[in-house]
DNA sequence: TCTCTGTTATACTCATGTTATAACAGAGAG
DNA sequence: CTCTCTGTTATAACATGAGTATAACAGAGA
């Protein structure tokens, strides 16, 4: 299956973010796999409708994070570089605020867990 | 204990929204409490260093998504408005992505479950 | 040579974050 | 009543970032 990107003009995320997080979740569901290659900027650009530097800035910062990288044959291709310290400690932060959050709204640890595992289903 | 603001001037992260994250974890970890007073908006802005429009944007902000609200004798006191549902909703979006991000860098379900459980120990 | 890659440069518009100065209404204290 | 404290509002200025637009470049394959 092919990646299927969604973009909503009317959301506070950057056009960017949103194309960074649709690939990455096509990445953990398994949509797309290690070594397959993404549309060209110019391509994916107009398939969505927006600018080729848009699509430009997003799989620089894929790169950066290290979700890609560049062919100079076959262009953009998925190739994710594991810096698992790095990640947990990432991922730890991003949940601290994201769990005061839940926290504060009386949501439980356990259904946080359930939530968990709902996703994790997702992505089989 | 009273809350302490530790603001990085040097983040990605606007200056607002570092002041919501901390007096959203502090409510989650019982820094703070239902009714208690938060700092006056000008108090605020001079003890970390800022303006007094951006202690108050952090502050509309705040109210807006139910933390707190406004007393015309007291100013502005800790009072959370739970909508639950919308909660848990904003909470699963979230942790989506997050949990996207985490699966693409080999970081197993076990191992987020483990991450939950740290975190709400340190909220007691 | 032609055409496709990503990349770089420049420039413009627009929204947002932050600061600054100022003023206003409501409420408590003297 | 006056003084001083709240939050709130208005206006203006500036820097930064997001997005677009047009254009050009080097590398690689056909």
């Amino acid at each position: 299956m092919d990646l299927i990107f969604n973009i909503d003009f009317h959301s506070d995320e950057a056009l960017y973010t949103q194309l960074c997080n649709q690939i990455i979740i096509g990445i953990a569901k398994e949509t797309v796999h290690e070594g397959d290659c993404l549309p060209s900027v110019r391509q994916l650009a107009e398939e969505v409708g927006i600018n080729m530097h848009t699509v430009n800035k997003a799989y620089t910062v894929l790169k950066q994070e290290g979700f890609v990288k560049v062919d100079r044959r076959r262009g953009v291709i998925i190739a994710v570089n594991t810096d698992k310290l790095r990640a947990l400690a990432e991922t730890k932060e991003n949940l601290r605020i994201l769990l005061a959050r839940a926290a504060c709204m009386n949501i439980s640890r356990e259904e946080i867990h359930a939530l968990i595992d709902e996703i994790y289903e997702e992505y089989n």
